[in-house]
DNA sequence: GCACTAATAAAACAAACGTTCAATTAATTC
DNA sequence: GAATTAATTGAACGTTTGTTTTATTAGTGC
């Protein structure tokens, strides 16, 4: 047997990546081998190599995509107001938002940077960074402004990531919270961890995806 | 050759023990081969199966003790108040100077889960949802008497867990920050966080190991 | 110093790993 | 409908894996 009957690259490609990022976030990245990615597919292990010339340089590629996405969520999100609140509010709403959306992506892209070879995790980590000091900039400002009271603001950044980010290790969908529900809390939680001024955060308020949480 | 000269049991033991722990750590549980720890050690591969019947007990075993060294810590270190804040200032102390302490142990425990069986898997959850219990419960005080002003203590106690614990992720000893440094600052999060009446915290204090903070 | 036990080495096992190669068939182009 | 290209199979490669077996030596009790 060769071709099969209404193969098509595209496709398959596509089916690879989905079905990797779930079998690694299952397995993890070492413990899931090339011939088990290949049957969840459907295809034989020799297939894949035709998409990827490597195992290392499709974690990559999950990776690297996935940083990308979260990256392009937030400049779609960020608001144009200077108010810290605001733009804070923006950042805490998009990152949860992203993060539950896509569970299984995030935790490839945390769990497996020991994986890649030096380089790549450079660059992998050089988009985590610049993502990160967009949070310290709002942080700062705040500060500055006295609208927030922060301690140490490169310490405040990664508790709040920290914190946010860990809503995947328990989160599902469809159980006890929905997301909106999950966001107020955290949005309230980060107000209150800042030391916002004004804190109307605690009451219940019409849940937005961060684009729309500009004006409030 | 066979038994080497000075060679002990125990010593080899707790050695293999550390190397496991380090290797793990850094490499991950499913990259790490037995050949590599005995390499490690000082040994041959075979020597390992004297001390551990398989891979993955040697893992349970890290885990396992682990997890029962922080369940001793906190109750070394649990104050006797039934105040939520000394308790709550005694939780927080001891998970973070026990989580800088065993940085690689924390990491083992956390990420190298889906390694275990299903029956392993559950006996170290069962661990730590009882020691994660403790916590909603001083949450849960502390909101009923009005101390603290907490939308869902569940969630407030999953936000906690996960900004302390992400302490090992970014702390390094002997870097920037002192352990009391961190740890106060943490302090005060956690409590504005949780909207504690009393929030004396803002300020420098005197720091203190857990069991040494019951008086405030 | 002899018997016994504890601790290890050395070699081997089958299974699984990532990856390559040649052959083969489906779809597309002209 | 022949030639070309795209997509895939099946078999094979050399390594590495966790683990077992057997033999050998160091320490200990008498």
């Amino acid at each position: 047997m060769a071709r099969t009957t209404g193969s098509d690259g595209e496709k398959t490609e596509a089916t690879i990546r989905e079905a990797a990022v779930n079998l690694i976030a299952r397995l993890g990245y070492e413990a899931m081998s090339m011939r088990q990615l290949a049957s969840e597919v459907g295809v034989q292990a020799a297939a894949l190599y035709r998409y990827f010339p490597t195992k290392e340089e499709l974690l990559f590629t999950l990776m690297r995509e996935h940083m990308e996405g979260l990256t392009e969520a937030w400049e779609a999100a960020r608001p144009v107001s200077a108010d810290p609140v605001q733009r804070l509010s923006a950042y805490v709403e998009n990152h949860i938002a992203f993060h539950i959306e896509r569970r299984h992506a995030t935790h490839v892209s945390n769990m497996e940077l020991r994986s890649l070879s030096p380089e790549r995790l450079t660059q992998i980590l050089r988009m985590r960074t610049a993502y990160e000091k967009e949070l310290r900039a709002i942080l700062r400002d705040g500060a500055e402004t006295g609208v927030f009271s922060i301690d140490d603001t490169g310490l405040t950044a990664m508790a709040l990531i920290q914190m946010m980010t860990g809503v995947i290790v328990w989160f599902r969908p469809g159980e006890r919270l929905s997301i909106a529900e999950v966001t107020t809390t955290y949005l309230s939680m980060t107000m209150r961890l800042v030391g916002a001024k004004i804190d109307a955060y605690s009451a219940a308020r019409p849940f937005g995806r961060a684009k729309d949480a500009v004006a409030f």
